[in-house]
DNA sequence: AAAATGATTGTAAGCGTTTACATCAGTTAT
DNA sequence: ATAACTGATGTAAACGCTTACAATCATTTT
């Protein structure tokens, strides 16, 4: 069937329906002035003979790769994020929809010291760039900036800079959240965990439990943490209840460090939510499977990576005016782990059902 | 100070060097045939003015991308699973070793229909394809495989063809923890959740459980899920404790499912691991957070993904023979939800860490 | 009837590489 | 001294598209 497996070209369509390159070109590209008979002839003979359009050739041609990135930063020797995943999916249907591809790739520290070891990637595999999450190098993402390769930032921002961004509206989460553990559980002693200080999402979180907890009159306690996983939870929350044995809720800037705060809290012989209520933010997949099942905010994710997409290919290909900052809302997740009675549960969306 | 940001070529290398574009290309590719000094001033003068090669214009003229796909499956609305996520890691750093990029992409069901639909995939984004999991359809594949693009399968394989797979030891998985059960907690009466019976991972781990049990002289019981999610585990397991009131254990296709099963016996009214063990495969992240904790069978992810880059590129640049099927190992992961005692806690890698 | 307009199509020059082939200057062999 | 080789380099044609510009022809306008 397929003796010559021969990928037939702009030329071929040309040749067999009788017109020029550029009148074919013209065609498949939906641009006008056409005449009508014409154009559904090199569609036809297009479809006849399999036609599929070399993105090399038309990238060389317009300078454009038709690829979008997707940068994020890996620490080992933790495995790289779920949290990416959903974002992801966001971005892949908008590239799809422009009939963009995406590039994933996952930085380390050391890869962010040089640009030009990203340069393979900077200077020529993508038409533009999505970064994500809060630990990429401000000198990385400014080294980025200023080579005027189309970058759009999510869930973080540098302030001051015209820099396209996608975050999520974490004050008004953690404020809300932090006024449920107020308000519907009646606790004041609430300790937040924090990401590192200079962190975008961590600094705002903390704003809105501030914000929560000076509306009781009550003092904010803060602990910075160098990370946010588990593990660090872990730690931080004994240490938390060395300063605060009274303590009666934590308010965790993610979920993973809440997750190991429980942990840390159980180990203490304390009881969650009944001795220590714990929140978190993000509602990682595998929240309603802990005992208790955590209570979060839920940041939209698949929506942000679509709209961080979308914004993206705007620049891209309209050349849309800079600094947008798309600010999405949250969603506050009650179950367990605040001290809320366990609600008729809800189907297991995990992400690991292969 | 990037006054003319104009990305210099190869031309101006040649311009500034004195010398032609077909020396700078020998120089730049390290192709013998160049004087020694020749090739420093080209070296130099290419450093100097901060050139770096256009990949879309040199894979027009050889016909590459250098771009490697990655595909795989996803359903609607579960999220894309985080199984995937250790392979990519694996692929993106062999794909880097070799000056390629990844191109991930997730189909679903019904753009697995036409071939067409996934055309600006298959015919120009990238030299070869991984495909990974059991849920992509075979005439997929074999389209795929008719189609002339390099191709190796992840975690799969089609039986009589001479197509590429990486793939682990399922069988000997299963079997040992199978047995562990057997041996090591005297258990007899055990049943397993098997996935669709056509996929190749869940039938060779049926062989592996079938085995074990035939050595003891036990009947094999086998319940087929229509997928491998943890919803479907906690279903099909309350099924089973229908047929099989007096359950010992649960042997199951994947983590995913093993912890749904936990779910159903608990609601059920029955301690894991006292009353009925329940042990998986895979080593999802979760696992050692669950309570209790769970026993499964690791699968090497990080490293499959690596073979199988490693092998998609060998194929694309030095057109090695193909039909290779290379089998990883696996590794048994005793924690508690096979009756064993709680060992000195593991940190907690948890892929939701930021 | 000549000129202007507009719609359709063609011509050909890029885009930035690679590479087959040609060229040229030294060597070495005759 | 000529022929034959070698090693280094250059020439120019691809690769498969897009697009500025030119050309053609049928209508309209004057």
């Amino acid at each position: 069937m397929t003796v010559t497996p021969v990928k037939p070209t702009l030329q071929d369509i040309a040749e067999q329906a009788g017109v020029s390159t550029a009148t074919v070109s013209r065609v498949l590209n939906d641009r006008p002035g056409v005449n009508d008979d014409t154009r559904s002839e090199v569609l036809r003979v297009a479809k006849e003979i399999g036609y599929v359009p070399s993105i090399t050739a038309r990238g060389l041609a317009t300078d454009r790769t038709y690829n979008l990135g997707f940068v994020t930063y890996k620490r080992d020797p933790q495995p790289i994020s779920s949290y990416h995943l959903n974002i992801i999916e966001g971005i892949d249907q908008a590239a799809r929809e422009s009939g963009c591809h995406v590039i994933t790739t996952y930085v380390k520290r050391e890869d962010m010291t040089d640009l030009s070891n990203f340069s393979m990637f900077r200077e020529q595999r993508v038409d533009g760039l999505i970064l994500a999450g809060p630990a990429l190098k401000t000198s990385f993402i400014m080294g980025l900036y200023n080579s005027h390769l189309p970058i759009v930032l999510l869930d973080n921002l540098l302030s001051g800079l015209e820099i396209d961004a996608v975050v999520c509206d974490n004050r008004a989460g953690t404020y809300s959240i932090t006024s449920h553990l107020i308000e519907a559980h009646n606790l004041r002693r609430l300790v937040f965990l924090s990401g590192p200080s200079h962190w975008f999402s961590s600094k705002e979180r903390r704003e809105g439990y501030e914000h929560a907890m000076r509306e009781i009159d009550q003092k904010p306690e803060v602990f910075y943490m160098p990370d946010t996983t588990m593990n660090t939870g872990y730690d931080t929350t004994r240490d938390a209840l060395k300063l605060f044995p009274d303590l009666e809720g934590i308010v965790a800037v993610n979920d993973a460090s809440a997750l190991g705060a429980i942990r840390a809290l159980k180990d203490h012989g304390l009881d969650v939510p009944h001795d220590t209520a714990v929140v978190g933010f993000d509602n990682v997949t595998w929240g309603p499977l802990n005992e208790p099942a955590l209570t979060t905010v839920r940041m939209f994710k698949r929506e942000m990576g679509f709209q961080a997409a979308r914004r993206l290919i705007d620049i891209i290909e309209r050349s849309a005016p800079r600094g947008f900052q798309l600010r999405l809302g949250t969603e506050l997740i009650i179950r367990e782990s605040c001290g809320c009675p366990r609600e008729a549960s809800e189907p297991f969306y995990t992400d690991f059902g292969s």
